[in-house]
DNA sequence: TATTATAAACTAACGCCGTTAGTTTGTCAA
DNA sequence: TTGACAAACTAACGGCGTTAGTTTATAATA
């Protein structure tokens, strides 16, 4: 047999397609394949290998999730564009639970060039505290601060620890900013001094 | 052949070695039966199947991890104790990388049972927090957030997100906790108004 | 001491995975 | 019409976890 018009872009997003419905645990070339209507060798002539492909569905999903955060600060500043954007991030891990557990699975494999997009998917949270009045060594330590917390958070609501207790996790996640802004807001003050 | 001398307790410790030298990832049931002298099929007498295996290496791992917290805040309270706890919970990621590896991996997966040897594990975080002056709700969330605090923050060193920038990564670590210091200190001078 | 039962080792195979080599086939250009 | 080439194929590999069925060493019994 020959051609099926099969190609690169095609695949890939097939293949975000079954991440998504699926998991990247469930994920396999067999099963994408056969989305495709092809044998799974058929995929070589056009990928690599398993991580090439991720590598593309990796840098898709970092834009996804860069897309999404861009939106909720645009035109916002401080605390209301801190606040969007961390409830936007919460969001995403929740609705877009499986693409969010791939991000955090291809950055664990370390692609080369991954790290570019990586960056570019931060952009909206390194603006967000830039519009704080403080230095740039310290908007490193708290972007550092901001991003642990953002993804410690959903780490641990998806590894059921908060179950252990009843209180509610949307309070929790609100603590959780109003800890990271009273300590900004406290940076701002003594720079004043 | 019959008698080698086999027995769980063996396998699980000598499985414990393999995912401390070489990563869970690179963990195969091959790999032990050889380490043991054995063949794979043989592993089969003593343990259901891998995550059965598993599962008391998780609890090993749990129980390694509970006992460097506690070591750290015996016998201290409040700042000191819970600034104690924050750095043997860095040294032992850095320290029992892969152990701290696996530990995460075996929330992910969920085991029935295992939750309960997460709870223990955390007791000395629970006691730390219990030194200061907070309801028990709001201890919760702080317990909560601190957490998330620790735990994103060895993730997003080990996905090498730190790099992109210069900073002191040991400075940053401090601007966690003094962040998540500072915030219940205010709590602790809001309740006593 | 000889026999037997049983648990613990074995071999051999299965189905799944990603991957590779070698072959056929369809299409496009000469 | 023919020839070249890319894109599909088939068949196989080695690795994984796992299972079924077989042999064997030991411990208990006669």
């Amino acid at each position: 047999m020959g051609r099926k018009g099969l190609n690169r872009e095609h695949i890939v997003k097939t293949a975000i397609k079954i991440i998504e419905e699926r998991g990247v645990m469930n994920f396999s070339l067999h099963l994408l394949a056969d989305e495709l209507g092809v044998k799974t060798a058929s995929l070589y002539n056009h990928i690599a290998n398993i991580n090439d492909l991720f590598y593309d569905a990796g840098i898709y999903a970092l834009k996804t999730l860069e897309n999404c955060l861009r939106d909720a600060v645009s035109s916002k500043e401080r605390d209301e564009a801190l606040r969007s954007l961390a409830y936007a991030y919460l969001d995403f891990a929740h609705e877009k639970r499986e693409l969010y557990d791939f991000i955090m699975y291809i950055r664990t494999q370390n692609h080369v060039g991954i790290d570019d997009f990586v960056t570019s998917a931060n952009i909206p949270i390194v603006e967000v505290l830039s519009s704080y009045d403080i230095d740039k060594t310290d908007l490193v330590h708290r972007h550092r601060l901001l991003r642990s917390i953002l993804h410690g958070f959903i780490t641990q609501e998806r590894s059921g620890f908060f179950k252990h207790s009843p209180e509610s996790i949307q309070k929790s996640y609100e603590v959780a900013i109003n800890c990271f802004l009273n300590d900004i807001h406290n940076a701002e003050n003594n720079r004043e001094e």
